[in-house]
DNA sequence: GGCGGAATGTACACATGTGTCAACAACGAA
DNA sequence: TTCGTTGTTGACACATGTGTACATTCCGCC
């Protein structure tokens, strides 16, 4: 069943196609996912990759479902964490949006933007949309707010995030931390206290000044 | 079927290749713009394409001069226009959002996944965002904002945006303005006129309740 | 040491794309 | 009517991509 180890191998597999099929579409989208430069870049032949795929269909359902696993998953997790307040809460998210493990943007970026060439990439997309909204408004239902602003303030939260990675901007650490604050401000309304931005810029390793 | 549109040629002209381009490049991406089959749309030969343009190049030159003409330059004028107060401006700024006249979503989600494999492209995306961003920090400024809280607040406006169209969403003008007088609270922290709502949903048409 | 399946490679058939060239067609003037 | 300008076209040469059939090599295992 599962021997996708290194031992019983020789030196492709199903894993590695994929990786390099990852890589690929995060420098230069889908349609740079072909079967030929992948080859190339594994140092094996063409035609070795269908031994373990059907076709190049089955690669970009491989990378579909990757996404699908990775991303939306932590922005639900995180808009549900313990937080005594709203402005620690909303940092609890912020974590997302600065820590590749938890959401990984280029990916995020690359896979809308196949979305404008395939419909059922596109529903994919809309149903993660969706899902990540809810959470964040439940989150802003659970420390008050109605359900007009709750939604309105989850698509602002979610929106700037969305909006930033198609900036597909390369900033420092430092430059983002600087927004911090005043980014809570406007999303929930409340003053951020220090010792949450204190708390929330330790588990970054960054230390403000 | 098939019009003549100018007057001098024949059937074809390089406007309309480049029509036919933008019109494959919304739908489909960047490398859907291929000649083979833009000239099977326009019913012309494939090769008739090299009397307008020296190569596909060109071609795609021609796009990023029509998105550049158009979609920055609304940002800017509107984010200038005359208002009473920073919610009015706010809402000179959203005509942008809501016509398409002003600025052209689809073109600007199409540019920006193309820049993803372009080098060149990002750095016509970088270079407009930069724009747009100073713009509407330049506003927040005029109403008395600080150099770091109009900064902020021009990026979460802006980002929003650039949010938004990622979703490729295709929400009723309806339902969207709803969420306008929130919108406003948000970015601009303060509560809008009903007179200045009144005024903008005029303008665009829109008759509340 | 040889067997058998896992993994890889070679050869083929085919599809779609680019760009050049030289021939050809339509039209407006001289 | 003849001619040059403005377009249009098919044939050619080439590049890059997919997928199949079949042969070959590597490695663990008996």
């Amino acid at each position: 069943m599962d021997q996708n180890l290194s031992d019983s191998g020789w030196r492709g597999s199903q894993e590695g196609w994929l990786e390099a099929a990852y890589d690929s579409l995060l420098e230069s989208g889908i349609d740079s996912v072909k079967i030929l430069p992948l080859a190339k870049k594994l140092n094996l032949s063409r035609t070795s990759f269908y031994w373990f795929f059907k076709d190049r269909e089955e690669l970009l359902d491989g990378l579909v479902s990757r996404w699908r696993d990775k991303n939306t998953g932590s922005i639900v997790r995180q808009s549900e964490a313990y937080a005594e307040t709203l402005a620690e809460a909303m940092l609890n998210v912020f974590d997302c949006w600065l820590d590749s493990r938890l959401f990984d943007s280029k990916f995020e970026f690359a896979v809308r933007s196949w979305a404008l060439q395939s419909e059922d990439i596109l529903r994919e997309v809309h149903e993660a949309d969706r899902k990540r909204m809810d959470a964040l408004a439940t989150m802003f239902k659970r420390f008050g707010h109605t359900e007009i602003t709750a939604d309105v303030r989850a698509r602002t939260t979610y929106l700037v995030q969305i909006g930033y990675i198609s900036m597909q901007s390369n900033e420092s650490t430092s430059v983002r931390m600087k927004r911090i604050p005043e980014y809570i401000a406007i999303y929930t309304g409340e003053t951020p206290q220090q010792r949450e931005l204190d708390r929330f810029f330790a588990r970054h390793g960054y230390k403000p000044g």
